[in-house]
DNA sequence: ATAGTTGCAAAAGTTTTGCATTGTA
DNA sequence: TACAATGCAAAACTTTTGCAACTAT
């Protein structure tokens, strides 16, 4: 129960990233990366921990949420005005968008091919492609 | 500078759109549509209306900038949290997003090809497809 | 000690809503 | 007059920030 060793890879996870292994990042890094395909909310990430009994304020799971994304241990998925995601695939890949439940999923790459991009303008270099395909019900 | 022969066109496009045509409406209609390819933000155009002796709160604002999406005489584009754009080019279009000015830019569609959409999930069907390519300065 | 980090209360934004007012038939 | 539509103040969100408390030399 209280025993370190099931958390020696995430303490290790996190001191690589340079971020310290204190217990609200520990217990919050738990919550995202010992289920793949997350795509989390700050607010549902909150919710999960109080309901494991962890005790962190809001304001940290938002801070602890962009430490991780800096860190490269995450990636901000924009789809919906005042609501930020979070996903725990930080490999190349797309998303679908079902807007009638607000729930995220991923398409591997190789289902979407993107082709013919144009140059960017000079001075500048794309950071990022997202493909977003937006699902409703019929 | 008082007649009404300027405003007719926008009239008669907000009354198609099944919208009174209000003084705020048809200012901010004004300020929308006599441009092409604008990409505002409610607080940019709250500030425009502002400087151009429009009195009209940001609320307003904010909800005639949806009843003109609602009607089709716009398009939301989500590219960043807690900021909507709303761009006044319908056609279907992609969008370059300077991250370090905030800026979009449209792509027309010849310049990006999708190919190789994976099958919705049944049931849903694809509302639209946002190809968003992120550029920040090297 | 002390220099750097952390976590959160409070503040700052953005967006939505309830309802008095206005406009229409 | 009645009935619906409108515009905005106030409320409800989401997100960020300033700083007291904590940690590790």
């Amino acid at each position: 129960m209280t025993s370190k060793r099931p958390y020696a890879d995430m303490i290790q996870q996190l001191k690589a990233a340079g971020l310290r292994p204190t217990r609200q990042r520990l217990a919050l890094a738990k919550l995202l990366f010992e289920q793949d395909c997350r795509h989390v909310t700050a607010e549902q990430l909150h919710a999960e921990a109080r309901t494991a009994g962890v005790s962190v304020s809001l304001a940290t799971v938002y801070n602890s949420l962009h430490q991780f994304t800096e860190a490269g241990l995450l990636r901000e998925v924009v789809v919906d005005s005042g609501r930020s995601y979070f996903d725990t695939n930080i490999s190349d890949h797309h998303h679908f968008y079902f807007e009638d439940s607000g729930e995220l999923a991923d398409i591997p790459p190789e289902d979407v091919r993107v082709a013919g991009l144009p140059r960017v303008p000079s001075g500048t270099q794309v950071s990022r492609v997202d493909v977003i395909i937006r699902v409703k019900c019929e």
